[in-house]
DNA sequence: TGATACACGCTTTTT
DNA sequence: GCGTGTATCA
């Protein structure tokens, strides 16, 4: 179908008035459009010029963003080797892949279509000599890159209290990912003088072994192509059109490499560069500012912004019709959301008419919330039918789940985490993984370490101390210097490397999978799992690994006979110091296609660490989704719960101090509240168990910045108001109250939690109901007996202050003297 | 050299 | 409350 010559159909469309413009256009074409909304179809069918997409939640964005690029493909705009379609997420991208095959019967090979950060690799693998990397350099994930860091550390004998790795690891990735190398940075104190220098060190280390951290992938490929005029002329020309989705979470360097491709190089950035070549392709930026959520990584809303300006951006989108949620849900998230100051400014309607309100409870305390979360979600399967797939619940911060978690076992509801070790983090995969990179790269020192003695083969801290000197001192790879040492030392190293060479010789000529599983038993990391008692989950996984591998060859159509590794030796030592441009300038502008040429071995190492692969715990079984609200986005869900509603919580005390932070806080909520399609449900804990501490927490001011109308209160929003006038769903606040009993006995019997159940006396003193006529009606005075309902009973031994801030020091039977917050805490009266 | 004990800290997370 | 990482001991 596609696809006249990149050059001459986009000039000739452009010009063409739309009724012409439809008629040339093939039924094909015409075809894509259908089911499209104005908003949609117009942003489809914008002339090859700069634009912007304020895509709001449940809009359909991804559908705006392929079909667009069939659009363009369709019509002979482009052929598929003159887009660049970039995302963040690796789902994200093959997502948009299937999209599009199922669109066009196309090979979508030749597109570059995928994440930031697996472009820039395939930048780096194509022009790995002009980018001064060896060429096959692996990718360190965020716990080698810690590891190279802290090994770095020893050496230099840096302080570790007074500069942690981590926060090194922080520093230096924040710079990169603001174009910033060691010189660029600038010095305040010696503090940071000394930072710095440790960045410069760090970038030698990798630059020695041969590996690049994630932000390398984005910086050197940046600089690649700033620092090579015909490269960058060369990708210039091929790519018109760039397609980026959720820009508003782009960081500064991120912008600067699509700037950098498109043809806008950043102006005084960079003195030595030529004036502005406006050669480039035409950008088309999806996203939407009310669901940035990642400052903290260094996305920049202000990119949006940026880009309108500096690209003198003529056509903006808002895509405003939601194809998701119902009304009251929608204008709940409208209100609250406008709120924030600092917004482009958008707002979502539905046609699917306001539905139910949205539900919210205030729970004595973090387990009766989570009674709560899994009772209506038995509600929503047994008579809603909903599949439980459908149903979220979302939290703020992983800690949180645990309540939930006990709760769902308890009950015999499956359910499933996101978040957490994901398959390539595991360490028995790392260890492989290790091994693997060493048959490829003996260099690599990270690797090195890492398995050197694992399985244990002898060879201690001492020894290695030794091997790190005379490396040192020879200034080479850890694996070179093994003869400077002498005695048993030596020969244990001996016998390491020579496994490694023995196990590369043995994969000669072996496939992909063959080559893994050789590695597991030969390294002796099956023997050692099969030995430890809990090893055989371990176990499997390396088993899975061989899978995975398999399946990363038939999918990279390697063919099923394809040797993993180079028949060579592998180049390694050689080369590896920094690049020459001289000798870069000699060899040809790239060939149409990047296919880099790897060994499968080499593309799988890299596969591994740019996508960490699921964790797939109880994936396929319907089961109740469980996740933090940074995960949830870009997902839906018949119903949803948001449950920690609480001030310091959600929105958490950390960003409270800014506007900045509280007005991301709120994008979150946002981006929670706008995941559910027919139901949401709200939660707040009174009392709660958090880092082994109780708190007491107001409610979140979140839940006061929503429309009143469209929101159900279970319990009552304002002290007073009766939990038994509530018809249509009062029923949850009874059987909140009557399955206590059952579910009592469901708990005793499964026995061993920590947090059994209260007892029924203290459950009942606990009811929302019996809360309400506490607060209201009977004050606390000094002198009664009350009743708490973690610290039991106790007597008031004064009151202190008034009003809101009225406190009581209470004398517990079994707790001692206490002073609680009459606002929120629990107490009930005792005759 | 390996195993166990005790701090420590702890928002969110993709590549 | 729990997992991680270092310190210490056998």
């Amino acid at each position: 179908m596609p696809a006249a010559p990149d050059s001459e159909a986009p000039a000739a469309l452009a010009v063409l008035t739309p009724a012409a413009f439809a008629a040339a256009r093939g039924q094909a074409a015409h075809a894509l459009l259908e089911g499209l909304n104005a908003e949609q179809r117009a942003a489809v069918t914008l002339p090859a010029e700069h634009a912007l997409i304020l895509a709001g939640a449940g809009s359909g964005k991804t559908r705006v963003l392929t079909t667009r690029i069939a659009w363009l493909l369709q019509t002979g705009q482009v052929s598929p080797g003159g887009v660049l379609a970039v995302t963040f997420t690796n789902k994200a991208a093959r997502e948009m892949q299937a999209r599009l095959a199922a669109m066009l019967p196309l090979n979508a090979r030749g597109m570059w279509m995928g994440t930031f950060h697996g472009l820039a690799n395939r930048l780096l693998r194509t022009h790995w000599k002009a980018a001064g990397l060896p060429q096959s350099f692996q990718v360190l994930d965020v716990q080698d890159q810690l590891a190279a860091i802290k090994r770095l550390c020893k050496q230099f004998n840096v302080d570790e209290e007074r500069w942690p790795a981590r926060q090194l690891q922080w520093f230096i990735n924040g710079c990169k990912e603001e174009g910033l190398r060691p010189p660029d940075v600038p010095v305040k104190d010696a503090d940071s003088r000394r930072k710095v220098e440790l960045y410069e060190l760090y970038e030698q280390q990798c630059q020695r072994e041969g590996v690049a951290d994630f932000g390398e992938l984005m910086l050197r490929s940046y600089e690649l192509l700033r620092d090579h005029a015909d490269l960058r002329g060369h990708y210039r020309q091929r790519f018109a059109h760039i397609l980026i989705d959720e820009f508003q979470d782009t960081n500064r360097l991120q912008y600067a490499w699509i700037k950098m491709l498109a043809g806008l190089p950043q102006a005084g950035a960079h003195p030595g560069e030529p004036s502005p070549e406006r050669t480039g392709g035409t950008i088309m930026a999806v996203g939407d500012d009310d669901q940035s959520i990642y400052a903290f990584r260094g996305a920049r809303v202000g990119n949006m912004a940026d880009f309108v300006r500096e690209f003198g951006v003529r056509h903006q989108i808002k895509l405003e019709q939601n194809y998701r949620s119902h009304g009251h849900i929608l204008h709940a998230a409208n209100l609250l959301i406008s709120h924030n100051q600092r917004r482009l400014g958008k707002n979502l309607r539905t046609a699917l008419g306001a539905g139910e309100p949205v539900r919210v409870l205030q729970a004595p305390s973090d387990f009766a919330e989570a009674e709560w979360v899994v009772d209506e979600i038995r509600h929503l399967v047994r008579e809603g039918g909903l599949p439980r797939q459908q149903i979220a619940v979302l939290y703020r911060s992983n800690a949180q789940s645990r309540a939930i978690e006990s709760q769902l076992f308890n009950a015999g509801v499956p359910y499933r985490v996101y978040g957490g070790l994901r398959f390539f983090e595991r360490a028995e995969i790392k260890h492989a993984l290790a091994w693997l990179r060493l048959l490829l790269n003996p260099a690599d020192d990270t690797s090195f370490l890492r398995v050197v003695n694992f399985p244990p083969r002898g060879i201690g801290a001492r020894t290695l101390e030794q091997l790190q000197d005379a490396a040192r001192a020879a200034h080479a790879p850890l694996h070179q210097a093994v003869p400077a040492l002498t005695g048993r030392a030596r020969a244990n190293l001996a016998a390491f490397t020579g496994l490694i060479a023995t196990l590369r010789q043995q994969a000669q000529g072996q496939t992909l999978d063959q080559v893994v599983e050789l590695v597991v038993e030969g390294s002796g990391l099956a023997d050692h799992y099969r030995a430890e008692k809990d090893g055989q989950e371990r176990l499997e996984n390396l088993q899975e690994l061989a899978s995975a591998a398999q399946a990363f060859a038939q999918q990279e159509g390697f063919g099923r006979d394809a040797v993993a590794l180079p028949p060579a030796a592998p180049q390694m030592d050689a080369g590896m110091e920094a690049g020459l441009p001289a000798e870069m300038d000699a060899q040809a502008a790239p060939a149409s296609e990047p296919a880099a040429g790897e060994p499968p071995l080499a593309a799988f190492l890299t596969h591994a660490a740019l996508e960490a692969g699921d964790n797939q715990a109880q994936a396929g079984q319907d089961a109740v989704q469980l996740m933090t609200v940074h995960a949830s986005k870009g997902l839906e869900f018949e119903a949803v719960f948001i449950t920690g509603l609480e001030e310091g919580i959600f929105p958490h005390d950390n960003a409270q101090a800014s506007p900045d932070g509280l007005e991301e806080e709120r994008r979150l909520m946002y981006v929670a509240i706008t995941r559910a399609r027919q139901r949401l449900y709200l939660s707040h804990a009174q009392v709660r168990m958090l880092h082994g501490q109780t708190r007491y927490n107001v409610r979140s001011r979140f839940l006061d910045e929503m429309p009143d109308e469209a929101l159900k209160w279970l319990t009552p929003k304002n002290p007073g108001r009766s939990l038994a006038e509530d018809e249509t769903f009062g029923s949850a606040g009874r059987r909140f109250g009557l399955n206590a009993g059952p579910n009592a006995g469901l708990n005793a019997g499964l026995g061993e939690r920590a947090w059994r159940p209260m007892p029924d006396a203290a459950r009942a003193a606990a009811l929302p109901s019996a809360t309400a006529n506490t607060r209201e009606g009977a004050p606390i005075r000094a002198g009664m007996q009350v009743f708490h309902n973690k610290f039991g009973e106790g007597a008031v031994l004064e009151i202190q202050g008034t009003a809101d801030d009225a406190k009581a020091r209470i004398e517990f039977k079994r707790h001692g003297v206490k002073l609680l917050a009459l606002a929120v805490a629990q107490l009930t009266p005792l005759p």
